[in-house]
DNA sequence: AATGGTCGCAACCGCCGCTCA
DNA sequence: GTGAGCGGCGGTTGCGACCAT
C-alpha cells in the first residue's frame, strides 16, 4: 500500500511533491506542528496545505525539524554507545536512538554504515562476524573511552547523553557489554614494536588472539560512561603502534581518533 | 580548470505490525 | 475474524559536496 494512493487520484497523486524540502515547506510543517502537534500524519499532510505524503512530513520533522534534534558529529561517548548499544541488538536504529537523545536513527544508520561497516570493508572483515566484533572490542573501543577520557577532562559538560538508562538489557547479552572498571591499554605513542607495525587483518586477527590489548570490557556499562561515573583509570601502554604504520591509516582512518595521537 | 571518484546525508521505498470499524 | 488505514522501521537510493588527478 502506498500513501500516495490514500488520495485515491492520480490526478492528486501527481501534485504530490518529491525530493529535498524548501524552506517554506518546513515552515508550513513547522507551523502546522506547532499549532496541531504530531500525529495523524496523513490528515497532517493534507490540512496543511503541504504536497507531500504523510510518511514524509513524518520523515522530515523527526529527522530534520523537530526541534531537540541534535546537529553535528557524534561524540565519543555517542560512538560508543552506538558500538556498544549495535553489539546488544543489532540493526534495531531506532531503539538505539531512543538511547541518545537528540540523535535520529537515521543518523546513527548512516554513521553505522558510512563509517563502521566503511572500517569492516577496510579490514576485509565482514561487518557481522564475530571477528570484527572483536576488532571493536580490542581497539576501537578503547579508543573511544581513550578519548573520553580526554575530552572529559577538558569539559565536564562534554556527556550530552540521556540520564534516562535502559541499563543491563537482559534481552541480548552484548559481546561489548562493557566495564565498571575499565582496564585498557592503549596504543603506544612510541614505537617500540616497529617490527609488528604491518598491520593487515591477519596481523590484528592475531594482536587480537594474543589479547595484547587488555581491554576487560566484560563488565563495562556504557552508561555508567554517559554519566561520567567513571574516569579512565590507569592507561598503560603496551600494543603494537597500529597508527604510525604505513598501512594503518589505511584500516583506521577514523580522523576523530586519531587526532588524540596528535 | 576540468573531470572522475568517493563520501555523507537526506529522502524514499517496501514491508510489517497495530488499531479500529 | 478480517481487511483497510496508518505509523514505524530498516534498507536503499539519489545527489550535492568534496577531493584527487
Amino acid at each position: 500500500m502506498s500513501s500516495v494512493n490514500l488520495s485515491g487520484s492520480s490526478e492528486e497523486e501527481s501534485e504530490l511533491r518529491r525530493g529535498p524540502w524548501t524552506f517554506e515547506e518546513d515552515s508550513l510543517l513547522t507551523h502546522y506542528i506547532t499549532s496541531h502537534g504530531e500525529g495523524r500524519w496523513n490528515v497532517l499532510a493534507k490540512s496543511s496545505g503541504l504536497k507531500r505524503t504523510g510518511k514524509s512530513c513524518r520523515l522530515r520533522w523527526l529527522n530534520y525539524l523537530k526541534p531537540d534534534i541534535k546537529r553535528g558529529n557524534l561524540t565519543p561517548q555517542e560512538q560508543l554507545a552506538i558500538l556498544e548499544l549495535h553489539s546488544k541488538w543489532g540493526n534495531r536504529w531506532s531503539k538505539i536512538a531512543a538511547e541518545l537523545p537528540g540523535r535520529t536513527d537515521n543518523e546513527i544508520k548512516n554513521y553505522w554504515r558510512t563509517r563502521v561497516q566503511k572500517q569492516a570493508r577496510q579490514l576485509k572483515i565482514d561487518c557481522n562476524s564475530k571477528r570484527f566484533l572483536e576488532t571493536l572490542k580490542h581497539f576501537w573501543m578503547p579508543r573511544l573511552v581513550e578519548k573520553m577520557g580526554q575530552t572529559s577532562s577538558q569539559s565536564q559538560s562534554s556527556s550530552s547523553l540521556s540520564s534516562t538508562t535502559n541499563t543491563q538489557n537482559s534481552e541480548t547479552p552484548g559481546l561489548l557489554t562493557v566495564p565498571q572498571q575499565v582496564k585498557y591499554t592503549p596504543y603506544q605513542a612510541t614505537n617500540e614494536n616497529p617490527s609488528s607495525s604491518h598491520c593487515s587483518s591477519d596481523s590484528m586477527k592475531k594482536q587480537s588472539e594474543k589479547e595484547c590489548y587488555h581491554v576487560d570490557i566484560d563488565n563495562f556499562n556504557v552508561e555508567d560512561f554517559m554519566s561520567g561515573d567513571i574516569l579512565m583509570p590507569d592507561c598503560q601502554v603496551e600494543a603494537i603502534d597500529w597508527i604510525n604504520s604505513e598501512d594503518a591509516a589505511t584500516y583506521w582512518n577514523m580522523d576523530e581518533l586519531w587526532e588524540l595521537k596528535k
